[in-house]
DNA sequence: GGCCAGGAGGACC
DNA sequence: GGTCCTCATGGC
């Protein structure tokens, strides 16, 4: 199916640093895998194709994209004074925060303290491949599993939970599993908790070449075992509430924090500050905190400015 | 080969 | 409450 939007690049978010798994096919065209499901996506300046039927793109992707949010918006909405951030937010027009599943935030940013992007990426896929938990083929697009519905259910927004037990049709993973590693065209989904304790668990978890991190991931992994509510309870908090929960998990500062509620619970106004905000505070804003920082956008501007200043070190 | 990376925990003051 | 040190590991 093709749609028309502004504000929407997939370079720029793939580079962004909110998404570590996207796959690159081409020249404006990516491979990227959510909630157990993927799509190929074609940009051509503001016509995006993608590989999957309207219905599903109503029910997943137009959510993860956060389509419906008029980011053009949000850039307006910027202080004319702020030369800095007019400049990123020019730069970067095309960056929106993607709603992705909550789990895979809080491991994937568990990963990321002080690590390096490139290395980012490779633990996170590692840990995929590792438990092997669910692949999807392209086109087809189907939850290879009986929980993967339940999955969509519990990390998608309401309008799309309604209608996802339509999509269940045959499953096909363990046959293809083998095949599948050849073909380029297929990822891994994110290995659900029960992915990780069937296949090995703590240990295996220690031989993903993740550092000390394994054991901050393997005590979440507990944890969200024996509170099964967890993930509920954080969606219902407001971004000051989810960021003390966030917080007293081992392995989880401000900054992880932030980013889990920003990428995972959508909350606009989080702001990581890492180690490029701290050099943007420090270069462009005579280490004085600018405002926008703590605007109810701050997570948008921060995403900007982030991409910005990185693209152009 | 040293410094750095989308940091955080812990000890110490 | 700050300030230092350490943590595992690879990218550059």
């Amino acid at each position: 199916m093709i749609i028309n939007i502004k504000n929407f690049n997939l370079e720029q978010i793939a580079d962004s640093g909110q998404c570590f798994r996207w796959r690159k096919l081409d020249e404006g065209k990516y491979l990227i895998p959510a909630y157990d499901h993927q799509v190929t996506v074609a940009q051509s300046g503001e016509k995006f194709e993608f590989s999957c039927t309207g219905e599903e793109y109503k029910k997943i992707w137009e959510h993860y994209f956060d389509m419906k949010i008029d980011y053009g918006r949000i850039i307006d909405a910027i202080d004319d004074n702020d030369t800095f951030l007019k400049e990123a937010a020019a730069y970067g027009s095309g960056i929106r925060i993607l709603n992705q599943e909550l789990w895979e935030m809080i491991i994937s940013y568990i990963i990321s303290q002080n690590n390096n992007i490139p290395r980012i990426k490779k633990g996170i896929e590692a840990v995929c491949d590792r438990y092997k938990a669910v692949v999807c083929k392209e086109t087809e697009c189907q939850p290879m599993r009986e929980n993967a519905d339940k999955s969509i259910k519990n990390n998608v927004s309401k309008n799309i939970k309604e209608e996802a037990g339509q999509s269940k049709k045959e499953l096909c993973a363990d046959k293809t599993t083998n095949d599948i590693k050849q073909n380029e065209n297929v990822i891994y989904g994110f290995p659900h908790l029960a992915d990780i304790e069937k296949n090995g668990g703590r240990e295996s978890l220690s031989e993903l070449g993740l550092g000390y991190r394994d054991e901050y991931i393997w005590l979440m992994c507990q944890y969200e075992h024996e509170n099964t509510d967890f993930f509920e309870r954080l969606r219902k908090c407001d971004y000051e509430h989810s960021m003390k929960m966030l917080m007293e998990h081992k392995g989880i500062g401000k900054k992880v924090a932030n980013c889990i509620s920003l990428f995972g619970l959508h909350h606009l106004d989080a702001c990581p500050i890492d180690v490029w905000m701290k050099k943007i505070i420090d270069e462009e804003y005579d280490g004085v905190k600018p405002a926008w920082m703590s605007d109810r956008y701050a997570g948008v501007y921060q995403q900007y400015a982030f991409f910005y200043k990185r693209d152009r070190k």
